[in-house]
DNA sequence: AATTAATATTGACATACATCTATATTTTAT
DNA sequence: ATAAAATATAGATGTATGTCAATATTAATT
């Protein structure tokens, strides 16, 4: 086993890891299962562009409202893909007044990097 | 326009490289949606641990028949999945006899690592 | 309190796709 | 030619999910 659940779960936030690199060995189902989750939550059009906008901004936040107008979709759709990405980790959100600033999770990107090394 | 999609066309080998990276600035949506389909093609648990079950291999290379064996999948299933991989560019295949032996395209890897960098 | 703007949720709908059984195709061996 | 083994395809089925309109919620403003 590569992480131990109790340690996990214990802690405040979640870890950004999720399973051993694709190609050091096979992969258990569970293992396969979480790693699976990320990749899929980023096989959508819609999110990677969401991901892309957010990233150029130099900034580094977006306000959710500036991502309905960038791209061509509904506002409960974007809501709804903004949702996928933050509870998948690869978003962090902070409120501001009545706006909600999206930043990207870099630390994330990074695991799911190393997941292809 | 990041890849010409004339030359693209007139390759013998489709290319290894599918866009720009995903955090270089925002994506077109053809290019959302060429990155997204890698990525959808991941998010799938049974293809993750035939990759895996393949790079676990010291030859690099597995017969179907192999794969067919070790995950508690249908025949058909598995013949599925490793189409998918392999119209993906992930995976190339070689016959030899009655058996066909399938290979990580380690180069594919790279650049949807190189993706998300 | 009432209004307005931003965001989230609900419910409906259509589409995509993972999986299976059954069958076809391909290749080798007899 | 026939048989057997490996792989592929076809068709069916159930589930997951992207999308939207309608509505609810939250927060600031007047």
């Amino acid at each position: 086993m590569y992480v131990n659940i109790e340690v996990m779960k214990s802690l405040k936030t979640p870890p950004i890891f999720c399973c051993p690199p694709l190609l050091a060995g096979r992969l258990t189902e569970p293992e396969a299962a979480s790693a699976a989750v990320l990749f899929r939550v980023l096989g959508e059009p819609a999110r990677l562009q969401l991901l892309s906008s957010i990233a150029a901004q130099p900034s580094g936040e977006v306000c959710a409202c500036e991502l309905v107008e960038s791209l061509g979709l509904a506002q409960p759709t974007v809501s709804h893909h903004l949702k996928v990405m933050y509870e998948a980790g690869l978003l962090s959100k902070e409120r501001r007044g009545t706006w909600i600033y999206y930043r990207i999770v870099a630390e994330k990107l990074v695991s799911l990097r190393e997941l292809l090394a």
